[in-house]
DNA sequence: TTGTAAGCGTTATCAC
DNA sequence: GTGATAACGCTTACAA
């Protein structure tokens, strides 16, 4: 056989050649990178000093064929361009990084058969899946997690590991914040219905605002969680008569944030406005307060997570829950006579 | 030998047992998928008939090793988090998985060593690299090119395809629209030194105001091209006396915005704010005018790049430039009575 | 402690 | 048109 080398341009040296040049057997520079332990120091010092000479870094692609461990995983999100994610594909790549694995990114563009055939190409060549914000319906998590090990994050599938942004502990504060400034009626401006985030988000204000006594919950419908849609929403908002409303995220509630400026009511003097995630918010004007999550916190917890149950740690189960809290910026202020609620 | 199998879970089926399920040679099975051509319909339609049953998909990464075709390109930023970079890595990881690719991503958190180390890894496993905004050195870019086809975003080196996002265009528009507006000082707030992006931005100021009668350029150091930077120069900015800033991004500029209404400047009718990139631009408060770049297809033409040197087009030294285009928005308006330039 | 050789899943060469 | 078989670069029983 006589193809195109694998290493095309410079031709990377083989585990052969540094063989020979070491007069030692393939075996023996196999060991010397991957069990040193089992020979003796001077070989390996030998054998790796032969190795640098030449340039030689073991074929990372031909041992996962040779082990089945491919030091390598796949990060798979529906939009990189949303800011909830940057951060998480860092955290994600960064702790995967620590730990010698490789990240293939997939962006599934809000699309689940496209979430599909991503993930359909990367079975065969990761070892697992860190999955977030998943479109795909639990059947279909559930075929892939079939094949390989995935972890989830802000999905919760029971039987799948998973971490999961829980908004309670931020949207309690939100509440009582905005109690405390004395709102009364408090506007959800939604997010998709599918996700797992809006789910969450909308119960936790449902209880939060039953909890209290006084305090009325509307809910104003999003088309979609982006600026433009927000900055749409804000006549429906208004016409609501609330005095403060929370926005699924942070992009969301930006766009109510322009919308009213552009309907001239003064923020927060007149209307207040929490935003979720802490993506944006430090960064809008006025401020957001918002409902801060730890994101790259969830994409480090997610890839440790997943490189557990590569390591045979029993966590087929695990449910990773990270608390939110309440970031108060600029946003958020005393009720005005004009809108009291 | 017998070790855990490379498909773990659920054992994925190998071309062994297609060929044995449809008698034929494994040799047959690999033909029907990769030269269909070289094969009797009636014998691809019934393999692809067994396979499909079984539900076999070839092994990508064992096709890789024998072939050296690897399916697979890096792409490497300094910080995900930037919103310069999610387009743009959405716009390369689309065109790759248009042509069957895997993107494996690196983050190399704004760190040289970080950035090579990244690198050394993603060159057993890729077939190319597209590297965007490269902290490197051009002797260590260079270092790596020679061993894998390397395609640069935002860097300018001969004999190495790039492709470049020219600010020109909508610099001069930038300037003309603010002379237009009775601006005759302006100040450029600066990004980080040895950036290309930087340079280049500088350069094309400079030629725009020098080419223009009655105008004057100044310039303000940022620290980082961060919107806490942005809003910490603001002081410098006013003591320089100018009634308009061209921000280094549109991150930067944003922070401008800030400090400028932190300080009780309003924006535009005593100060106009210019952006760059077109990020984050649309969302600021006030919308910013700024130059616009086509990031995301920025990352679709470098992945197109580099796909066709891999495919052999002679492209060694291609130079994709990009051009941008003001869009005006609502950060600039006319000189004010009180700072006019 | 080190070498031999089989095997990971695929493709390419060369027969038939 | 299809089948053996060697090879891609590496790891790992098993022997020595």
């Amino acid at each position: 056989m006589s193809r195109v080398p694998a290493q095309a341009p410079g031709g990377a040296p083989t585990i052969r050649e540094v063989a020979e040049a070491a007069r030692v057997s393939r075996a023996t520079v196999s060991r010397a990178f991957s069990r040193p332990d089992l020979l003796r120091p001077e070989t390996v010092a030998h054998v790796r000093a032969v190795a640098t000479r030449l340039g030689y870094t073991p074929n990372i692609v031909a041992r996962g064929l040779s082990t089945g461990r491919y030091a390598t995983i796949a990060l798979v999100v529906p939009d990189i361009a949303n800011p909830f994610f940057p951060p998480l594909v860092r955290g994600a790549q960064r702790a995967a990084d620590a730990a010698g694995y490789g990240v293939f990114l997939g962006d599934s563009d809000e699309d689940a058969e496209r979430e599909d055939s991503l993930l359909a190409r990367f079975t065969g060549q990761v070892e697992g899946i860190v999955l977030a914000s998943s479109r795909l319906d639990a059947a279909r998590v559930r075929r892939h997690a079939e094949r390989r090990p995935v972890v989830l994050v802000n999905r919760d599938l029971e039987g799948i590991p998973r971490v999961l942004i829980d908004p309670t502990g931020g949207i309690n504060a939100a509440v009582d914040h905005l109690a405390d400034l004395g709102h009364r009626r408090i506007a959800y401006v939604s997010g998709p219905h599918p996700s797992w985030a809006h789910q969450q988000r909308r119960r936790a204000l449902r209880r939060a605002v039953a909890a209290r006594q006084g305090l009325e919950l509307v809910t104003v419908a999003a088309r979609r969680p982006t600026y433009d849609s927000g900055v749409a929403c804000v006549p429906a908002l208004l016409a609501t008569g609330v005095s403060a409303a929370v926005g699924f995220d942070d992009v969301l509630a930006q766009g109510l944030l322009a919308g009213l400026a552009a309907a001239g009511i003064p923020v927060p003097t007149h209307f207040s406005v929490v935003g979720c995630d802490d993506g944006v918010a430090a960064t809008t004007a006025p401020p957001l307060t918002t409902v801060s999550a730890q994101t790259g916190e969830a994409g480090r917890a997610a890839v440790e997570l997943l490189l557990g149950v590569l390591g045979n740690a029993d966590v087929r189960d695990a449910r990773y829950v990270l608390d939110t809290h309440l970031v108060i910026r600029s946003s958020t202020g005393a009720v005005s006579a004009s809108r009291g609620g």
